[in-house]
DNA sequence: ACGGGGTTTTGACCCATGTCAAACGCCCGG
DNA sequence: CCGGGCGTTTGACATGGGTCAAAACCCCGT
């Protein structure tokens, strides 16, 4: 299910050490310091490719490790009692994913990957010891997790809004937000998921969501081809979350 | 706001420290020994009662502590962008509130009382010494947090369901299961919120929760009069929250 | 350029839920 | 015991989005 540590071409991929990571500043060693990130790397026990459609783990499997994303993007879901996928949320560079298994030790989600995606494998209870020892990886280590639950808590806020368009413009802003701390271009972008793994994401149906961008764009308000977004109009887009027609 | 340490009668509240509290096993004391019970004495700033509508903090109010629910019920709100109120979460005895102040230093809702309830005020940078000092207590603190992540998330699963009465019957299960948990009575219960909280909380209006209600009535699933419920079919009710009429 | 499979879009129809308003009931104080 | 006010229930009606199916589109490899 892991894929190789190689690339399509059959040459090794280059997969930095926390020092140089790009995401360092996102992850647990963020204001450890050098020394701080070099023992971060004794903790990290694998850094390997997911490719498109590959498993993290599965809901139930025993919680051994968190993982740190470096690029890609993955999803995070589950099959509620009627059987039906529900993707609880999307995880893309330099989000940290597994933290529900902390407490339950074992995983509450399955993750699979949407692309191509570089994950680095933590094990938590060195990172646990680690913390123990530097303060500031502990701090980050509760601060993680406390945006976390506000994360879980910010879906449930845009679930709660009634209409299509308040959810789906809701969710771009929020992506388009996130692209911007990662200093991408949070005004045009490649969505990494089908219109059915958003549209379960949002508690709404593929064609209500396709109809939803057809509104988006017919408003001027983005460029929509596929899954590549162009937001032309992020004041009126936010007027559409808002409810301000 | 904050209502003085006395009950109604005048009288001085019993306010026990921590190595005599109730809900010692569900703070951060749990596992901590006496010592570390008295040394989270000494991070607990005050206790004091809350009476219906006090608000413990309100959402962008600067984030110093965590509160831990002795007795009584909260709720967790904001307004959206439409001015609506929204309810995130209903919290009762043993839980944590506060946690999504950790990160952005600012608490994120308004925490309202919904009943009189006791409540302990953490001093937060405090607890995170005393975590670094006990071992046990830091796992408690990362534990807790995680185990909110994963609460978050849930609502998120329940407002995912179609159906008013999957959610209705899904809010009741969880609700009942909490009340399991702290050896309370899982089937014969009263909620502490109006239907229009649990209405805007379950992304409904209070209408449709009423209708619900006398659904599950009908059916013989639950007694339903006004806020006291008694479930008298739970496995039926579990048929509901799965889709399974 | 062509073909094929999966994804996305669009349309028609129907039902569940939102909205609003009125009636009812419960709780509390006088 | 009565009255008032708030919370709850119930009803009528309109509508947004679910469902399903068909058509269009895109991406990929040949």
């Amino acid at each position: 299910m892991l894929a190789a540590n190689t690339l399509p071409n059959g040459k090794v991929a280059p997969l930095p050490l926390c020092p140089s990571c790009q995401v360092q500043e996102l992850c647990f060693g963020q204001g450890a310091g050098r020394i701080g990130l070099q023992q971060l790397d004794q903790a990290t026990e694998r850094r390997f490719w997911l490719e498109p459609g590959g498993l993290l783990y599965s809901i139930g499997d025993p919680f051994k490790s968190l993982y740190a994303i470096r690029s890609g993007c993955l999803k995070s879901s589950l099959r509620n009692s009627a059987g039906r996928e529900q993707v609880a949320g999307f995880h893309i560079k330099g989000d940290i994913v597994g933290v529900g298994g902390i407490s339950t030790r074992n995983y509450i989600f399955t993750l699979a990957a949407l692309e191509r995606s570089e994950i680095c494998a933590i094990h938590f209870d060195r990172l646990e010891e680690l913390a123990h020892r530097i303060p500031s990886v502990n701090h980050r280590l509760v601060e993680i997790l406390a945006r976390y639950q506000e994360r879980g808590y910010a879906v449930g806020l845009l679930l709660r809004e009634r209409s299509a368009d308040l959810r789906l413009a809701g969710f771009l802003l929020d992506f388009s937000r996130r692209l911007a701390v990662l200093d991408c271009d949070p005004a045009s972008f490649r969505l990494p998921m089908s219109r059915s793994d958003l549209a379960s994401h949002l508690a709404l149906n593929a064609g209500t969501i396709s109809k939803a961008f057809a509104r988006l764009k017919r408003r001027g308000i983005a460029q929509v081809t596929g899954r590549a977004i162009k937001l032309t109009n992020v004041k009126e887009l936010q007027a559409v979350a808002a409810n301000r027609t």
